[in-house]
DNA sequence: CTAACTTTTATTTTT
DNA sequence: TAAAAGTTAG
């Protein structure tokens, strides 16, 4: 019997019966193996699968978690379940109820490029300064308006709202979210947010609609209940009113989604929301180390805002925390590489025991770079993801337009890719006129005859080209299964020919991608067959696709080293976990150290990242880090230092040592041991010697030197800006730069006194203020 | 209208 | 820095 599988305090919340429970879970403490038995048991006890609704956060979690009832209560039960992230479960069900509001069945989803580009345009046709009405900021404005449920008639009725944006002399800015809105509409799209709005707005204005969707979910369950946003919340309290049998598993302290909207309140409120709610707490970490757990709760006792809970452990304490210094990014990279390697051989670990884990996607270069050079297969999670590439977003663009034509973002990307001679100019008139007519850009097409609306005959007939070749997908979408009818649009639009002549390497990849694209058609649809409820359609597939996360990805199937951001690593575990990048302003970042709020969110995310740890975690800060292609001064992270130190070894390497500040004229062939000095040292142990040995120097040279441009009047001149690095290895032992002044333009000049570059003996200083 | 070129901008995280 | 957006010549 499974429920021998649990402890106590797992046990409980699986057989509470009905009405509201709350399990807050501590990190490794088995919150999914509770939600999985919790359903399983349900099930077991009589309840209809059918009537069982389960939110995840990813996909793939819920994936899995179908997986493993179905091995307990048998695939044909476990098939009815509704599992998924509120965004595809309630995609699922606009297509069957969204038409009461208008919407088609086979809507469109926007992603959020999508948006971008459609509000860009609306700035550009309201005539509006574009550096005033910024797009992207547009957009997540209104994303954080649809979240928390102001739809434009509530904006217009909110003078508080209207004024803020005033305030950043946007004045226009409801007139734009009410074009972008009717825009969507008439383009039969929706965006992420909408899936999420436009449900509540379906179980609002339709009673009958919900009191459907009550009595079919008599059961709720949410993981991941902390990262909810006030639009999901709404949906849930709605869903669970009549039967109060909801169930919300999560942790406050892993609450690190709220520039997405989350709300922590949501799972702080939780028992006021409710009646009589059922608290269940699950604190023991079956996952990490005592030296990890207790360097987790160090860090998260500094947060004011949070539920009680004592996260404890009863493993070993395993090895402490271990902290590296390093120069530069790449000499971190370099240090993550051979320690993943080291750690290999000496335990005999495959690649996929350890993850690389950093704050933003920008930092995963030079630790690839690292690997690479060790031959240590790694795989990067995120970043541009491969539905995200430009050629793939193109044959998707084409695929979107066949289901639904009135797709106006899908249109503008391929009406003219593979270039067909249909150009700006033509689609401005194009749009103005269809605007005029209300209908899509598509349809305008076909009218064009009656009303030309200055496109020349010549263009007109390109334009009517394009509609009748989208118009013979369509007949043949009828028939065909997806990845039959993408192969057929892949190569009838020329774009496979597109990349496939231009030959370069890049287009050479593009050409694969595509290929690749394909054949995931051919396995989704192979996949859809089997499923109860599906056709394999390429509506179906389009869904899946717009809804995808990044770690729907299998993560370890295959033997690499995981590199990816921290938000994407929950859920996750790892017996060695490397947190690369402990810097101010880099981890918390610049941009969420404004506020209380801001950084205790930072906190909680650092807190999430070391409990990914099962065996060691390393942390690993660098003094200098290019940042917007430049070298910059990095100082440790604060939250190093909020680690108790009983937890923590210090291991940096010899050959951190940096330069103090150079002083006028002060640049010699050797190095000047009194001016080493370690530079705001984490409070611990000190360097334990100054002195580089030779193989050190040799990893040294590999840092890329930067030398100002030479100036064309005199070429022994050169310009610098503050900051940069000096490369001594251009200069003979004994030989002079001498720095000539400084401007109020942070510049500084060298010139090099006696020019002859000759022999590169290595060394690098810092320019700092300099004088003349 | 297209292609080549120049300039800007962004690096916080993502469904 | 590197990708995207904008500009200009043909």
């Amino acid at each position: 019997m499974f429920l021998n599988e649990l402890n106590d305090a797992q046990k409980a919340p699986v057989l509470h019966k009905d009405g509201p429970l709350m399990v807050i879970a501590g990190a490794g403490s088995g919150k999914t193996r509770v939600l999985t038995y919790r359903i399983a048991h349900l099930m077991n006890q009589g309840v209809d699968s059918f009537n069982i609704l389960a939110l995840t956060f990813t996909n793939k979690a819920a994936r899995e978690m179908k997986k493993r009832i179905a091995d307990i209560v048998g695939n044909s039960e476990a098939k009815n379940l509704w599992m998924g992230t509120f965004h595809s479960v309630f995609a699922r069900l606009l297509r069957f109820d969204g038409d009461k509001l208008g919407f088609p069945s086979n809507f469109t989803i926007y992603d959020t490029q999508d948006s971008q580009r459609l509000i860009s345009s609306i700035i550009r046709e309201m005539s509006l300064d574009k550096d005033i009405y910024k797009y992207k900021q547009i957009q997540q404005r209104i994303s954080s308006y649809k979240n928390s449920l102001i739809t434009v008639k509530a904006y217009f009725q909110n003078p508080e709202l209207q004024e803020a944006d005033a305030m950043a002399k946007r004045p226009r800015m409801g007139e734009i979210y009410n074009e972008y809105v009717e825009r969507c509409f008439k383009a039969g799209a929706m965006d992420f947010d909408d899936l999420l709005l436009r449900t509540n707005e379906l179980l609002t204005r339709f009673p009958e609609v919900l009191m459907k969707y009550q009595e079919r979910f008599k059961y709720i369950l949410v993981d991941e209940y902390q990262d909810t946003n006030h639009s999901q919340y709404l949906i849930v309290r709605a869903l669970a009113d009549r039967y109060q049998n909801i169930c919300v598993v999560g942790d406050d302290a892993q609450s690190i989604y709220s520039f997405r909207g989350a709300n922590i309140s949501n799972i702080l409120n939780f028992q006021r929301d409710y009646d009589d709610v059922s608290v269940y707490r699950l604190e023991q970490n079956y996952r990490s180390t005592k030296n990890i757990v207790g360097a987790a709760n160090s860090v998260i006792a500094k947060n004011k805002n949070q539920l009680e809970k004592v996260v404890w452990t009863s493993n070993d304490h395993g090895g402490k925390i271990k902290v590296h210094r390093s120069p530069t990014d790449a000499e971190e990279g370099r240090y993550v590489a051979s320690s993943i390697f080291e750690h290999k051989m000496q335990h005999q670990l495959p690649n996929g025991a350890f993850a690389v884990l950093y704050r933003t996607n920008s930092q995963s270069r030079s630790i690839e770079d690292a690997l690479r050079k060790r031959d240590i297969a790694y795989r990067i999670y995120g970043g541009l993801s491969f539905y995200q590439r430009k050629e793939i977003k193109d044959v998707l663009a084409y695929l979107r337009l066949i289901v639904n034509p009135a797709d106006e973002e899908a249109l503008k990307r391929v009406i003219n890719f593979p270039a067909r001679g249909i150009g700006q100019t033509t689609m401005d008139r194009l749009t103005v006129a269809a605007n005029q007519r209300g209908i899509p850009i598509f349809d305008m097409i076909g009218q064009l005859e009656q009303h030309p609306n200055g496109i020349n005959a010549g263009t007109r007939r390109k334009l009517e080209d394009f509609v009748t070749m989208i118009r013979s997908f369509q007949i043949m979408n009828q028939q065909a299964d997806a990845f039959t009818l993408s192969e057929h649009v892949a190569r009838k639009t020329g774009l496979l020919q597109e990349f496939k002549k231009d030959g370069t390497p890049e287009g050479i990849t593009r050409m694969e991608n595509i290929e690749e694209l394909l054949n995931g058609i051919k396995d989704f649809v192979e996949g859809q067959k089997e499923l109860a409820d599906a056709k394999g359609d390429l509506t179906e597939f389009l869904e899946d696709v717009a809804l995808a996360t990044d770690m729907d990805k299998e993560v370890g199937d295959e033997d690499r080293v995981a590199l990816m951001t921290i938000h994407l690593a929950k859920g996750l575990e790892f017996p060695y976990v490397y947190i690369v990048g402990m810097e101010e302003d880099l981890f918390p970042s610049a941009m969420s150290m404004n506020t209380r709020s801001e950084l205790e969110e930072e906190r909680r995310l650092f807190y999430v990242a070391l409990t990914r740890a099962e065996k060691q975690a390393f942390l690993t800060y660098t003094q200098n880090r290019y940042r917007w292609g430049k070298l910059i001064d990095a100082e440790p992270s604060r939250f190093l230092e909020e680690i108790d130190e009983e937890y923590l070894e210090y291991i940096t390497p010899v050959e951190n040592y940096r330069f103090k500040p150079l002083l006028d004229g002060d640049i010699f062939g050797e190095v000047d041991k009194s001016r080493l000095r370690q530079r705001k040292p984490v409070p611990g142990k000190p360097p334990t010697s100054h002195k580089p040995n030779q193989e050190q120097l040799r990893k040294l040279r590999r840092i890329k030197p930067q030398l100002g441009e030479p100036s064309a009047a005199d070429p022994a001149l050169a310009t610098l800006e503050t900051g940069s690095l000096v490369d001594h290895s251009r200069f003979g032992r004994g030989e002079v730069l001498k720095i000539e002044g400084v401007g109020s333009d942070r510049k500084a000049e060298i010139r090099f006194e006696q020019g002859n570059v000759k022999k590169l003996l290595l060394r690098f200083a810092k320019l700092k203020v300099l004088k003349s």
